[in-house]
RNA sequence: GGGCGCGUAACUCAGCGGGAGAGUGCUACCUUCACACGGUAGAAGUCGUUGGUUCAAACCCAAUCGCGCCUACCA
């Protein structure tokens, strides 16, 4: 074999885009065709708003943990990318380019606006992809999918169609949430509730037949104008004699009469509420209950309408509030203003005030979905890691409102809807119609609302697909396995996506549904543009590569904890990137003359074989990782291995064997290492995938792709329990003594000599003769002597204390008494006051007759241990002492 | 108002019934021929507070303090 050089320095950028289209031209994200179970994970969609941040970086790359281990054990892997088209935030975006045009989109016209919207989707898209190859995701790009496109359009279209005839989608009059800058309805849950402090103003409503007057408190006097009466609790008793008498509305000349309705709250105030339907849900609940009508005084941009007096018209809510207020008090009517606080919902994309707002939009009926969907939940169909989320789930469902699904916006799907023109013929449609089926009339006028973003975006487990075409990809990978996404979405699209499964191909979209934390700044804020915290991931890849930033994002992705970080965080990841490069490099750089051995031929040593066990443990820690979605446990399984155990122990340990003079020993060593190395890139591949992949492919050992080739896997003939404890007392042993050396200050340079005293019957003993040189070398001796009968003379040495054995350093010279009798001490004092508190457990009946039997042999274990420990300590101390 | 989560080493966090852990940072020594993005050794925590359950509690229960998030029609 010949020698293979890697650059001497760690550097991802001369490999990374190198091997992610190396991956793309060999088709290796494809999913191999197979018997096993398919593992399919959906990306969630971004938008094509902006670009990628952190929270993308942090799912993406679980994702592709996921993916690539899953796709490593074997099983037909299918990872769908595509993105979003966002409707409110993208047609915000194109809005507000036109803007700096000074240009309005109703100046543009439809198409032409389209056409911009296209344009900026187009490139926006391109961003996102790059972004997702620039961080290594293996998705499959052939299966890539845009929620406006055709096929996609098409299951929109169609899931809209079906919905409308089995009687879930009607239209009507309702009050909506409306964002006046966005000028569309919301749903409810695209309001984020917000704490805002305004007043609460107490106004005189003054009886119309002149015997005197109410008070009424409001928050938003600039609604009066659509009061259409005053409630009082049916049972309050104050107020009886009035219910049915009218009131003179300040401010205008309309009388509105005073009703009883339960909703009030007596206590409230003065327990009289005014009630304005077309601007308050509760009031709008009322009047429907009441018969009361609705006055509607906003226009469709927030401003007074012409159901307001004159002096009020046009203008916006707030100075409407100030000029109303000032008003009143003018006239008399106020009583009073007084702070404060309430909760006010806000437009989830603008962050504009939301106004309850009477309006004409399309709903989808909800109930019957969610019981279906919380029934799937129920019977153990999906499960949340963590499972807390759960909670979240169940609430939303039993709490779920209709969904108002229209939106006065041109970017989305169009809602497949055509009135006749003639007949007023209502068509719904799942191909455009040319001509009336009632009238045959031609003039049809087709709905200018489109549909909400999510309306296509709950389809995506399946629309990916093909659905609602019955394709191979739908037979085959629906339902997909899991989903990655975060908390903040799971009544937009989560729930929903279950809700739309099940309704359109009655079984659950996902299995597993994990859900990630937030990625925030060191100080646990949000990551925002504003407070310009936010970290790029491009920039994390150009200064530590793709390799650190998914290996420390998923070595810190603990279930259910939010992540807090800044970019040196990403040196962890880099920290061992950088180690697997020089270990690989030092491994490839000794091949030179070398011949690779049959495997099968080779005997184990207790080293080999200790570390195949390690390989064994770690495979299966990170099995169990995958499985429960502990992606920081599988992280730190393949770190420890490959840095604690491989690189500390076992390539140390070799080092002897690959400066062996005779070529056979050095042969047996590089076969093994290089068969532990390359077991290894296929243990961390999944965590980072491009250093492992460039370190495989210059193996000469290996042939194949690391990205498909197998993964490690527990193997019962490659368990040596019996090894694990022998290196570990090897471990113990040269920790202990490279103790004594250093707290004794013996320079490094200087060689010490070394007795090892233990029993024949000690477990380690012949191990530790097997190994002499090893540990010699380990801690620097120049003899190492393994007595086993007791008859080394070790006068004058100074000894430490292992499990079993006594270990003897000859240094007195070098030693400073004073410190080591203190340092000694101590230690002593720890062992007493831990053996103190094993004795009184052991002498606790209650301990030995209710805990469990294993429980006691460990105490009792110790308890020798213990005793050993400080009998030894004290002998030691009493020897240092006669050095004095 | 209801719900959820979190308070463990200076920092970021694992552990969640039987001897307090990791990474970073810190201290000392070492540029030994893979790696100073390194090696070796080390210091560092009454596991928020108070009660309770238990033979045994960082871990279970209750209360309490502090922080965060979600949810809700109190005008």
């Amino acid at each position: 074999m010949k020698a293979v050089e890697l650059p001497k320095a760690y550097d991802p950028k001369d490999f990374e885009d190198r091997i992610y289209e190396a991956w793309m031209k060999d088709g290796m994200f494809k999913p191999i065709k197979g018997d096993a179970s398919p593992f399919t994970v959906v990306m969630p969609p971004p938008n094509v708003t902006g670009i990628l941040h952190m929270g993308h970086a942090l799912n993406n790359s679980l994702q592709d943990i996921l993916t690539r281990y899953y796709r490593m054990t074997g099983r037909p892997t299918l990872w769908v990318p595509g993105t979003d088209h966002a409707g409110i935030a993208t047609q915000h975006v194109v809005e507000r380019q036109l803007a700096k045009e000074g240009i309005r989109r109703q100046d543009l016209g439809r198409e032409k606006f389209l056409e911009r919207t296209w344009e900026v989707k187009e490139k926006h898209h391109d961003i996102i992809k790059s972004q997702l190859e620039k961080i290594g995701c293996s998705c499959d790009w052939s299966h890539e999918r845009f929620t406006m496109d055709e096929g996609l359009s098409q299951a929109v279209r169609e899931s809209f169609v079906r919905l409308y005839e089995r009687g879930l989608i009607y239209k009507g009059e309702y009050l909506v949430n409306y964002c006046p800058k966005c000028g569309t309805a919301l749903a409810d849950d695209e309001v984020e509730h917000q704490h805002l402090d305004g007043s609460l103003w107490d106004i005189r409503y003054p009886f119309s037949d002149g015997s005197g007057f109410i008070t009424v408190a409001t928050t938003r006097p600039e609604t009066m104008f659509g009061d259409v009466a005053v409630a009082v609790h049916p049972d309050d008793e104050r107020y009886t004699a009035i219910v049915g008498k009218l009131l003179d509305l300040p401010l205008t000349d309309r009388k509105i009469p005073v009703i009883a309705d339960s909703f009030v709250d007596m206590a409230f105030g003065t327990g009289m509420v005014k009630i304005t339907p077309a601007h308050d849900p509760n009031d709008w609940q009322c009047g429907k209950r009441q018969n009361l009508g609705a006055i509607n005084v906003l226009n469709p941009d927030g401003t007074l309408n012409d159901n307001c007096p004159e002096k009020y018209r046009n203008l916006s809510p707030v100075d409407a509030r100030r000029l109303v207020v000032e008003d009143l008090k003018a006239l008399g009517f106020l009583v009073k203003e007084v702070a404060h606080s309430h909760e006010v919902g806000h437009c989830y994309r603008c962050h504009s005030i939301i106004e309850p707002y009477l309006s004409n939009q399309w709903f989808v009926r909800m109930q019957g979905m969610a019981d279906k969907a919380l029934q799937a939940w129920k019977d153990g169909k999906i499960t949340f890691f963590p499972k807390h989320w759960e909670n979240t789930y169940e609430h939303w469902l039993e709490n779920i409102h209709d969904w108002c699904i229209s939106r006065q916006l041109w970017w989305g799907h169009r809602i497949p809807v055509w009135e006749c023109k003639d007949c007023s013929e209502q068509i719904v449609a799942r191909v455009d119609p040319t001509h009336c089926p009632k009238c045959n009339s031609t003039n049809l006028q087709q709905e200018t609302d489109v549909l909400d973003t999510w309306f296509s975006s709950w389809l995506w487990p399946f629309s990916t697909l093909g659905w609602p075409e019955n394709t191979e990809d739908l037979k085959t990978f629906f339902p997909t396995s899991t989903l990655v996404t975060g908390y903040d979405i799971i009544f937009f699209w989560v729930s929903r996506m279950i809700m739309a499964s099940l309704e359109f191909l009655g079984e659950v979209p996902f299995k597993d549904i994990y859900i990630t934390g937030l990625v925030r700044d060191k100080q646990g804020r949000k990551m925002s543009k504003s407070l310009g915290n936010g970290l790029d991931p491009l920039e994390v890849v150009d200064q530590y590569g793709a390799d650190a930033m998914k290996f420390t994002l998923s070595y810190m992705a603990t279930q259910g904890q939010d992540i807090l970080i800044d970019i040196e965080s990403f040196k962890m990841g880099s920290r061992f990137a950088n180690k697997i490069w020089n270990a690989a490099r030092f491994l490839l750089m000794n091949l030179e003359g070398s011949t690779l051995l049959d495997l099968s031929t080779i005997e184990l040593s207790t080293m080999d074989k200790w570390i195949y066990n390690q390989l064994n443990l770690a495979a299966q820690k990170v099995k169990v990782a995958m499985e429960n979605y502990k992606f920081n446990d599988g992280a730190q399984a393949v770190y420890d291995f490959f840095w604690n155990d491989f690189c500390d122990w076992y390539v140390e340990s070799a080092k002897q064997g690959l400066y062996a003079e005779q070529q056979e020993k050095k042969d047996r060593v590089v076969t093994l290492l290089l068969d532990l190395l390359a077991s290894s890139m296929r243990l961390m591949h999944p965590f980072v995938s491009f250093i492992t992949e460039e370190i495989y492919q210059k193996l000469p050992n290996v042939s194949d792709s690391l990205i498909t080739s197998s993964y490690p896997v527990f193997q019962e003939d490659r368990a040596y329990p019996q090894e694990a404890l022998l290196v570990s007392r090897i471990q113990e042993a040269v920790t202990l003594l490279r103790s004594v050396r250093s707290e004794l200050g013996i320079s490094v340079d200087k060689k010490i000599r070394v007795v090892i005293k233990c029993d024949k019957a000690f477990v380690g003993s012949s191990f530790f003769v097997e190994e002499r040189d090893l540990m010699a070398s380990f801690v620097g001796a120049s003899e190492l002597i393994i007595d086993t009968d007791d008859t080394a003379d070790v006068t004058g040495a100074f000894p430490v204390a292992g499990t079993g054995y006594e270990g003897f350093v000859f240094v007195r010279e070098a030693i400073d008494l004073e410190k080591e009798i203190t340092r000694l001490e101590k230690d002593l004092d720890k062992s007493q006051k831990s053996l103190e508190g094993v004795l009184k457990k052991l002498s606790n009946e209650q301990f030995l007759a209710n805990a469990k039997g294993e429980a006691v042999e460990k105490e009792q274990a110790k308890r020798a241990e213990f005793e050993e420990k400080i009998d030894k300590g004290e002998k030691h101390i009493a020897l240092l002492r006669s050095f004095l």
